[in-house]
DNA sequence: ACAAAAGTGTTTGCGTTACACCCATGG
DNA sequence: CCATGGGTGTAACGCAAACACTTTTGT
């Protein structure tokens, strides 16, 4: 019954609701958190999440997206939600209850003088500093999360940028599992989904040779998904 | 940085944090779940799930609990957070995020006199009514979760009483699946993890036969976690 | 010519699935 | 004696894992 408990509305207690994002980003063959360093007490000097005080009007999912636009200058980036964080004494200060929601954004895309404005600052996963509050817990049970559902559903695209090699994206898979692969059997693997794209163009970044670019096929994953597909990279 | 936005807190507006209990049995070889039939306005005589108002002073997970308890009479039942449920019209009287949390309960242990006092049924999960605001939603996420978590954590103890047979533990396994197992490998399959202890007695409610009981052996089943074991029943 | 990464098939083994008959008992 | 659910083993198949060499090209 939730808000409609026999008793009235006024007998009971309001409190803050907050959002925090957890960002992951992929460079470097590295996931990378966005954290944020604070300017002003308490806690000054402290690395954290980002995050903001949900609004009246707000809708909690607005809320985060609307955080995450302002500190990135990006739209339209996956987003979930992870789970409430409730402890009655998480925040020494006032009663507040925050809601974690991970982000997946191309580290190239977003808007290097806005996020610097805000002090924020990429950190490899394998070395987030003391953050403050639970943040810390927040990126442990987003990093599993992700570890989890890049399994079943292709997250992994969301990371990179919109043409890629397979060497790229399995570097982006190793990293999520924290877990070498075998290149032949990743490569048979996701070519047999048949939801990649092959382009005439190579990347020579990382190589002489050059490895062949491919795009992601949104429009053939959604038809595959319909028909009870199921999306799996080991 | 959630709370601590460079803002002063003042400036925010706090609302209500509710939760909402999903609460799962099994009987008669059906998930149920328990509703609770509003005996006040606003929504009189409609079905909605079990919650309450977090208390400022309470942890969400501590106020799910309690309620739990209150309706039910149980403590220690296993609880599990779902997600935060945020729209901000989600309840249009007052704005309101709910925290869902999903309980799985032997449903023999439960106090009858309490939960009737409280106007709750036991629904098959398969004929749920139409429920308040968001809950029917909140039901089909849980559900969802069940189902996947099933597979590979041993969620299905929580729902049989201490003894149970392998057929009824296939039984159940087929209602949260959805879907009809083989006898001889469900058997092969969750014997193989060596974490049911045969007992010498029988059930002979079902069968002239009569099947042996079995206890699920949670110390051994720890151990193995530990040593990063990997339960699954398909 | 050589270094460095890209690309390519086949074999092996294990786990999942499919499948049919005897057992025990109460009525 | 028969109806009902409990209990048992094996064969086939498919998927995942292991594994080595050739290609390309810039320096």
């Amino acid at each position: 019954m939730a808000s409609f408990s026999q008793d009235s509305y006024s007998q009971h207690d309001k409190m803050y609701v907050a959002t925090d994002c957890i960002i992951f980003g992929f460079d470097e063959g590295r996931i990378k958190l966005l954290l944020f360093k604070r300017r002003v007490a308490p806690f000054e000097g402290d690395w954290s999440l980002i995050g903001s005080i949900v609004k009246l009007e707000e809708d909690v999912e607005v809320s985060a997206k609307r955080v995450l636009e302002e500190i990135t200058g990006l739209q339209n980036v996956f987003m979930e939600q992870l789970k409430a964080y409730g402890a009655a004494n998480r925040d020494p200060g006032y009663r507040c209850v925050s809601i974690g929601q991970y982000a997946l954004i191309r580290i190239n895309d977003y808007d290097r003088k806005l996020v610097e404005k805000h002090g924020a600052h990429w950190h490899d996963i394998e070395e987030v500093p003391d953050l403050v509050l639970d943040h810390n817990q927040m990126v442990k049970d987003a990093q599993e999360r992700l570890k989890r559902k890049a399994r079943y559903q292709p997250l992994g695209f969301e990371l990179l940028p919109e043409k890629f090699t397979i060497p790229q994206l399995q570097q982006l898979y190793e990293a999520i599992y924290q877990k070498e692969l075998d290149a032949r059997n990743f490569r048979k693997k996701v070519l047999s989904h048949n939801v990649l794209i092959k382009l005439e163009e190579k990347d020579k970044t990382s190589s002489r040779r050059g490895a062949f670019l491919y795009k992601f096929d949104h429009k053939t994953y959604k038809k595959l998904m319909k028909s009870g597909y199921n999306f799996e990279i080991s």
